[in-house]
DNA sequence: TCGCACCCTG
DNA sequence: CAGGGTGCGA
């Protein structure tokens, strides 16, 4: 037996990019001073091209929209809906009143909370990568064809079947007459919103002016032609309405994930991605700040890595090794941390929670009726209902984080009496959606609990903002948040027994050089872990987590190895270091009908 | 003083 | 895993 060998760490088994993304380097090591993870302020100065997205984005945008433009009016059907400043007519012909009373409806839930109209009022849009605005823009070219066939067809029809007298049946129905704008179909007076709509945010009412516009309609249509028409139009615009608000939504939610989408070289967003909550909360709401993303980014380095799994270990008695390379059902590259999701099961997801419908397709009620107050405990008081959500900026700064959009739809849905007019629009929609499950609990479940102790594989400190944003089917407040710290706090606590009593025993047994100390998958210490966090075993644990892990036994080692620990204070900077490790969480894991595929199994 | 994380206990 | 006590930094 060669107990040498028996330890080596395959390097194919380890993280590829020691330092990134599962560890990336070149965070300051310095520490803040004090021992509390709330406070770690990982704060980078946001790179430049971030902290300026202004730049970024008109630029960028000024030349797509003189693109689509040319093709738009090239197209001599459509006018160019992109001008955030053109006004939409979105009203149907057919039934002018309860077609912009739907769609007004349907896109509410997109809006944001009010703010304050202004020169800030696009900035949604604006922390759009390049590709999103481009799949953006691609959506909308693409319902702009879809519009010009139809109505093409129909108008042939329409010709061969007859001529009557356009102006005289157009009139009454056309939206440009409606609205006063007689030759500018498109250019309707937005002010047709009234009521809740009228907090339209710039970028909601630029997606309307994008999408919702209606061509003129095709006059002298059989009724059954119109019908169809109409059908068609409504089915289109529908679901590139979601669409677009998908692509919109995971801009603001998936802050992260987008900036993979641009490449890691947007470091800086960490300032307040973790421990310090942002009051405001209001990454999302607000986008402004746009370097107080609650996106973790990268993970701090500084930290001695380099004698993690790559390293030869020469022996190990504890650790042997014997491969086992077992496919799970989780995706994704094994040996890149953090996994990138395909971002179509996001948006995906996303537009389930934008249609605020729960498992079965139907709307979650819970959340609509269930107005009672919540978190007793809280010295927050009683969280208002939805209604009055409005009125409390500071709770829904909160609130919103994790779901701005669908909060503010079914908080405005709640108030809208025809609510159920458009439940059939919506499913239609929901129909075609791989998941739709998305109902917000105020309270914990199992799946819950699974779901954040798999992602402890990833983050052992996770903020509150972290979890906001991974659990987006969690209404939380104080109570839950502290919870689920509490959980990570527990979690911790049974990493770090196991990892000293593995300490001891490798010392126990005569190891005497901590980089023999390698967490391999087979190992007793990981079977201990993944038993207690990935219990089903049907998740597969990252490889930057064996490194972690490994570190983690390494630097106990050290430190009882030489006496440290009996210091009553010895395992706190084995803390400071193991809580600057935090890695990206995939973004599968963000996906709330992960929780429910948890509580599933 | 407050909030947080750890520690201990059940 | 949750509740409560404690220590520490801000």
């Amino acid at each position: 037996m060669d107990p040498n060998s028996s330890l080596l760490s395959p390097p194919s088994r380890a993280c590829s990019h020691p330092a990134e993304p599962c560890m990336e380097g070149g965070r300051s090591p310095t520490l803040r001073g004090g021992g509390r993870h709330s406070s770690f302020p990982w704060s980078q100065v946001p790179n430049s091209s971030l902290a300026d997205p202004d730049w970024f984005w008109d630029e960028h945008i000024q030349a797509k929209r003189a693109r689509v433009e040319t093709i738009v009016q090239g197209m001599c059907l459509s006018p160019n809906p992109l001008m955030p400043g053109n006004a939409r007519a979105r009203d149907s012909p057919c039934c002018p009143e309860k077609s912009r009373e739907r769609k007004r409806k349907q896109s509410l839930p997109t809006q944001q909370t009010p703010r304050k109209p202004g020169p800030a009022g696009n900035h949604g849009s604006r922390k759009g990568g390049p590709r999103v605005r481009e799949q953006l823009h691609l959506l909308k070219q693409q319902l702009r064809h879809l519009q010009e066939h139809i109505l093409l067809a129909a108008e042939r029809r329409d010709t061969a079947q007859g001529p009557g007298d356009p102006e005289k049946e157009r009139g009454p129905q056309s939206v440009k007459q409606r609205n006063g704008h007689g030759s500018r179909p498109w250019a309707v007076d937005t002010d047709h919103h009234r009521g809740p709509s009228r907090d339209l945010s710039e970028v909601e009412k630029h997606r309307e002016s994008d999408v919702e516009f209606q061509p003129e309609e095709p006059r002298f249509l059989p009724p059954g032609t119109r019908a169809l028409l109409e059908i068609l139009r409504k089915e289109l615009m529908g679901a590139v309405s979601q669409a677009v608000d998908s692509v919109l939504q995971k801009v603001f939610l998936d802050p992260h994930g987008h900036l993979t989408q641009l490449g890691r070289s947007f470091q800086g967003l960490v300032s307040e991605g973790r421990g310090e909550t942002s009051p405001e909360g209001g990454a999302y709401r607000d986008p402004p700040p746009l370097s107080t993303l609650p996106s973790r980014a990268q993970a701090p380095a500084g930290v001695p890595l380099g004698n993690l799994a790559l390293t030869k270990p020469l022996d190990s008695p504890r650790y042997p090794v014997s491969p086992r390379m077992i496919p799970k059902s989780y995706q994704g590259p094994p040996t890149n941390c953090p996994l990138t999701v395909p971002s179509h099961i996001q948006e995906n997801q996303i537009l389930s929670q934008l249609l605020g419908q729960g498992p079965n397709g139907h709307w979650s009620s819970s959340l609509l009726q269930d107005s009672s107050p919540q978190s007793h405990s809280s010295s927050e008081a009683a969280l208002p209902p939805w209604g009055a959500v409005k009125l409390r900026p500071s709770v829904l700064s909160q609130q919103q984080h994790a779901l701005p959009f669908a909060s503010t739809r079914l908080e405005r849905l709640s108030l809208l009496p025809s609510v159920k007019m458009e439940q059939g629009d919506l499913q239609a929609v929901a129909d075609v959606l791989p998941f739709s499950s998305v109902h917000i609990q105020e309270g914990l479940n199992p799946g819950h609990l699974k779901k954040a102790k798999l992602m402890f594989f990833f983050t052992r400190y996770p903020s509150s903002n972290l979890l906001k944003a991974y659990f987006p089917d969690v209404q939380f407040n104080r109570c839950i948040t502290s919870q689920m710290i509490k959980w990570f706090s527990n979690f911790r606590e049974f990493y770090y027994i196991q990892m000293e009593k593995f300490a001891r025993q490798a010392i126990s047994d005569g190891v005497t050089n901590p980089k023999m100390l390698v967490v391999l998958r087979d190992s007793e210490l990981f079977r201990a872990l993944n038993m207690h966090y990935n219990k089903g075993n049907d998740f597969e644990v990252p490889d930057c987590f064996l490194e972690i892990a490994s570190l983690t036994l390494q630097e106990f080692f050290r430190a009882i190895s030489t006496g440290k620990d009996s210091d009553p204070s010895w395992k706190k900077p084995i803390y400071k270091i193991i809580s600057k490790l935090d890695s990206d969480i995939p973004e599968i894991l963000k996906s709330s009908s992960y929780t429910q595929e948890q509580l599933r199994n």
